[in-house]
RNA sequence: GGAGUCGUAGUUCAGUCGGUUAGAACGCCGGCCUGUCAAGCCGGAGGCCGCGGGUUCAAGUCCCGUCGACUCCGCCA
């Protein structure tokens, strides 16, 4: 009986329970760890499932034995023999009741010593295990990652074809884009000095699905911008794309909902509650100082401007007369040494703010604070009667333009939590933010920019506010938040030519221009477009937040490094002059 | 583009005030061992101290630059 051709495998290894026993199995893996004792040896064999104990016995079958004693680490075999029960159980590993004893085995290949230990606690750098991707994913915590990936796949595309949903595929090699994050280009061979761009998303494709009439489309695409990466950014990553026509938001909102309950219940077994919090940009930016609220904890921004508009401290005073704001967080129980506020306003600084003013209150509301001289009695017990002060807490406070104070207080409202650990780890915080301010103003460019993107309808009865006020513009866009984590974001399209040439004039783009870039959208809004809207997801955190990781690297197979590196295959590289010379490029400085 | 942390054996780290031959654990190689669980015991090999300059009688250690990894700011419609 050979192996492979005769014998297949019966079992994966970590499947094998005390219900198997008696049974014959053929294991196929590698070599995870081996104890030899001489006579009888032990060799751990690994694969996707988990580890199983094949015990050699020279006296069982001295072949099986003979070829057991040449295997080292991640050494690839296979064996057959019969599963029992073991004389000491391991209670630490979920084969542990059993063993196989080895009555036939094979050696399929060796292995090069590994550079590092395949091990799940492993503590070597990143930079060696993206090197040897390839062995980093033979351990269970990517292993088991990236089968619930799979997992998650299958759920979303089961989902959203029950509830009527098309799935479509969009081009990769598309057309460069003005707005938004840059483009990676591809040249063209046959145009010369003319270039592809990979789709930042398949925006414009999906809405032409619906002037097309297919009503609600998803596909689970790759998106790629060449932006500088973060834990939560990858220059490609992959969305759960979703349009749907003659809806409003809450429809959006329902199918998402229902989307990721039903991933957090088959993945997690966990019950999330619907429908989500909703709340509007305005307040997710005064109570949180983020656009992306993490609802797992309080530690509110407070604001005191109007109580200390008068006060003698000028530092406040002035700021509020400047249009500015003061606002804190009050730490119930404070406690914070002067190091620590010295490293908390380390963190504010880094958002612009010019410093941390910090105050204790006791139980009368009075203050000891480097600052409390500036504030009288009366006002000490005011502050920290709005604050909510009860003896022993401390206040935090920002005073600048209200964008820092945002910035600068959510900033230090998530280190304070994450240091005193007011985060539960388990807790599942969705919200979802609406109401986004449809404009930006650029002070460098000095010109309006669409906060979303160019295809974001406005609220209609805000439409005639383009003309005289945009900065008062808010947009039918809504994210869908988690814990602190964008994990989507859509919106309602403007189904409207006249309305979307309003919007290009806005950002500058004249007639030509718009037409150049985006006719075949105008093209389109012209041939009977209905209302429609939709959203994409982030796959990649989606999952990492599945797993309770902290970053999307490990929920990738072949990720890239900070510099938008593959350490595996060292992509990007140089090309020939060759291939550079087919596509019409020449390299500056050469 | 900017800030911070890190870079010493295959891996994870230690290395004092700049001073003799750069250490430990794990791994690796050899030997012993019949019930281990990352087995154990004995022995051995293994170093471009990221790279380049500088200061110094002397640099892993101090200074400057550079490369790489990570975290963050800017950026990411």
């Amino acid at each position: 009986m050979q192996f492979l051709a005769d014998l297949k495998r019966t079992h994966y290894a970590g499947d094998l329970r005390a219900e198997h026993i008696g049974q014959e199995v053929v294991l196929f893996g590698w070599t995870h760890a081996r104890r030899d004792h001489g006579g009888v040896f032990f060799v751990d064999l690994r694969d996707r499932s988990g580890l199983a104990q094949i015990t050699f016995d020279p006296t069982v079958s001295a072949d099986a034995a003979a070829v057991g004693d040449r295997l080292s680490r991640e050494f690839v075999f296979g064996v057959r023999g019969k599963v029992v029960a073991r004389e000491s159980k391991n209670p630490n590993l979920a084969t542990g009741e059993v063993e196989v004893v080895a009555e036939q085995a094979v050696l399929f290949n060796p292995a090069a010593v590994p550079p590092f230990h395949i091990r799940d606690d492993i503590d070597t750098n990143e930079d060696l295990r993206l090197k040897y991707r390839f062995l980093d994913l033979r351990r269970a915590p990517l292993q088991q990652a990236l089968m619930t990936r799979s997992k998650v796949n299958q759920i979303v595309r089961n989902y959203l074809t029950d509830n009527g949903f098309i799935e479509f595929e969009t081009p990769i090699l598309t057309k460069a884009t003005p707005e938004g994050a840059r483009d990676y280009l591809v040249p063209s061979r046959v145009h010369p000095g003319q270039f592809y761009a990979l789709p930042q998303s398949p925006q414009l494709f999906k809405q032409l699905f619906m002037v097309a009439g297919y009503d609600r489309y998803f596909q689970i695409c790759r998106c790629f911008r060449d932006e500088d990466l973060r834990a939560d950014r990858q220059p490609e990553f992959t969305q759960i794309d979703i349009e749907m026509s003659f809806i409003v938001p809450e429809d959006v909102f329902g199918i998402i909902e229902g989307l990721l309950k039903g991933v957090f219940e088959q993945v997690r077994g966990v019950q999330i509650p619907t429908p989500f919090l909703r709340m509007s940009y305005a307040e997710a930016m005064g109570r949180y100082g983020s656009d992306k609220p993490d609802l797992r904890f309080g530690l509110e921004l407070q604001d005191v401007s109007d109580l200390v508009a008068s006060s003698g401290f000028s530092v406040f005073a002035e700021t509020v007369a400047g249009g500015g704001q003061v606002k804190a967080v009050v730490l119930p129980g404070g406690g914070l040494s002067r190091g620590r506020i010295d490293k908390l306003t380390q963190v504010v600084k880094t958002y612009g703010a010019k410093g941390l003013a910090y105050a204790t209150a006791d139980a009368e509301g009075a203050w000891t604070s480097p600052i409390a001289k500036f504030f009288s009695a009366e006002d000490q017990a005011a502050l920290s009667q709005r604050l909510g002060m009860a003896a022993g807490d401390q206040a935090l406070f920002v005073a600048d333009k209200p964008g820092v104070v945002a910035a600068a207080l959510g900033a230090l409202r998530q280190t304070l939590a994450r240091e005193q650990g007011l985060i539960d780890p388990n807790a599942l915080a969705f919200c979802w933010v609406t109401e986004f301010p449809s404009f930006e103003w650029d002070e460098k460019e000095q010109r309006w920019f669409a906060m979303h993107h160019p295809f974001t309808s406005p609220r209609p009865e805000d439409v005639p506010l383009m003309d005289t006020d945009p900065g008062q513009v808010k947009a039918r866009a809504y994210d869908v938040v988690l814990n602190g984590y964008e994990l989507g974001g859509g919106s309602i399209r403007i189904h409207d030519a006249k309305v979307q040439q309003k919007m290009f004039d806005l950002l500058g783009m004249s007639a030509e221009e718009s037409r150049q870039k985006f006719g075949f959208l105008l093209d389109a809004l012209a041939f009977g477009t209905p209302p429609h809207g939709g959203i994409a997801l982030g796959m990649d955190r989606l999952i990492m937040l599945l797993i309770g990781g902290d970053n999307i690297r490990d929920v990738i197979a072949f990720p890239k490094t900070t510099s938008a590196s593959c350490m595996m295959t060292e992509a990007p590289s140089p090309v020939s002059k060759q291939q550079l010379d087919e596509v019409h490029i020449t390299l500056k400085g050469e």
